[in-house]
DNA sequence: AGTAGATCCTGGCGGC
DNA sequence: TGCCGCCAGGATCTAC
């Protein structure tokens, strides 16, 4: 499922496949993704135009052109972009092809429709549509990502996941992050400690930084989301069977013995100087 | 401000 | 084998 790093290797297939490419045709093979445009406004708005360097924000991609027009594309749960040759046979969830010079193909491919395409008729409306989104999970720094979580009583998980406050973060990266900083996913936000908040934000920066360097949420042996699935769903650290509840209606896979719920005094958790890296596997290296 | 639940959408899977 | 219903989940909506 799409999430931050996904969109980011989106963003460089988009990148390095059109950018100073001219648009020659856009074809609509399913209306069903089109959010609020019709195939036709869609191909008047591109069709000619140049592609400029896209840009992603949280979960979504923008098109850019030489024209006031762009395009927000955001991928769902199922969506993809590829770049191959206009000769390669159309796969069966290709939704949008967009046909460029220098015999170059587009296709935004998705089986599940859950999101889809919008075009923003200039800067103004891309602000617009976007606005609602929380700052981005790659830039944000540390203090504001601690203020962010400090006056919300929501569960932690669901905070991490509501895109109006931290853009980028799906189910999969959420549980992810939680896990390797060692946070229950329904401990409410505002309760962490100073340190439970650092180490958690650390993680986030961890785990972002490899997913974004694979273009996926890798399912590595060393992390939780390469065990979410199968019989074998123990703990890579501890080797603890891995507990599976439901957080704001999404399955959240955690480990009972690293996340415990409840937490006792601040006092009492073991004091490392040189600190270890809030997501550090002890068993091996991702 | 927070929650649950329905909705959209398709394919895989368990049960009968 | 085939049909039914559930489940997966990102975003958005309503109801509480």
């Amino acid at each position: 499922m799409p999430e931050l790093p996904d969109v980011e290797g989106f963003r460089d297939v988009l990148d390095s496949c059109g950018t100073g490419r001219r648009v020659e045709k856009v074809e609509v093979a399913d209306a069903g993704v089109l959010r609020g445009v019709s195939a036709a406004r869609l191909r008047r708005a591109l069709e000619g135009r140049r592609l400029a360097a896209p840009e992603r924000r949280g979960k979504y991609l923008i098109l850019r052109t030489d024209g006031d027009a762009a395009v927000l594309l955001h991928f769902g749960m199922t969506g993809r972009l590829l770049c191959c040759s206009p000769g390669e046979p159309a796969h069966r969830y290709d939704r949008v092809r967009f046909g460029l010079t220098g015999g170059r193909d587009l296709r935004y491919q998705d089986q599940r429709k859950l999101q889809g395409l919008r075009l923003a008729d200039d800067e103004a409306a891309v602000e617009r549509a976007l606005a609602g989104q929380g700052p981005d999970a790659l830039s944000l720094d540390r203090e504001p990502f601690l203020d962010l979580l400090a006056g919300r009583r929501a569960r932690i998980k669901t905070v991490l996941m509501d895109q109006s406050v931290l853009a980028g973060l799906g189910n999969l990266l959420a549980d992810e992050i939680l896990w390797r900083a060692r946070v229950h996913p329904a401990r409410p936000a505002d309760r962490l400690s100073a340190e439970e908040g650092r180490h958690l934000y650390g993680a986030m920066r961890q785990v972002l930084r490899l997913s974004v360097r694979a273009g996926r949420v890798p399912g590595r042996p060393s992390w939780l989301t390469g065990h979410r699935e199968g019989r074998e769903r123990t703990c890579p650290r501890c080797s603890t069977s891995l507990g599976s509840i439901r957080v704001s209606g999404r399955t959240t896979v955690f480990c009972p013995h690293c996340q415990p719920r409840q937490v006792g005094p601040t006092a009492r958790r073991p004091r490392r100087a040189g600190g270890d890296p809030p997501g550090a596997s002890h068993r091996r290296n991702g």
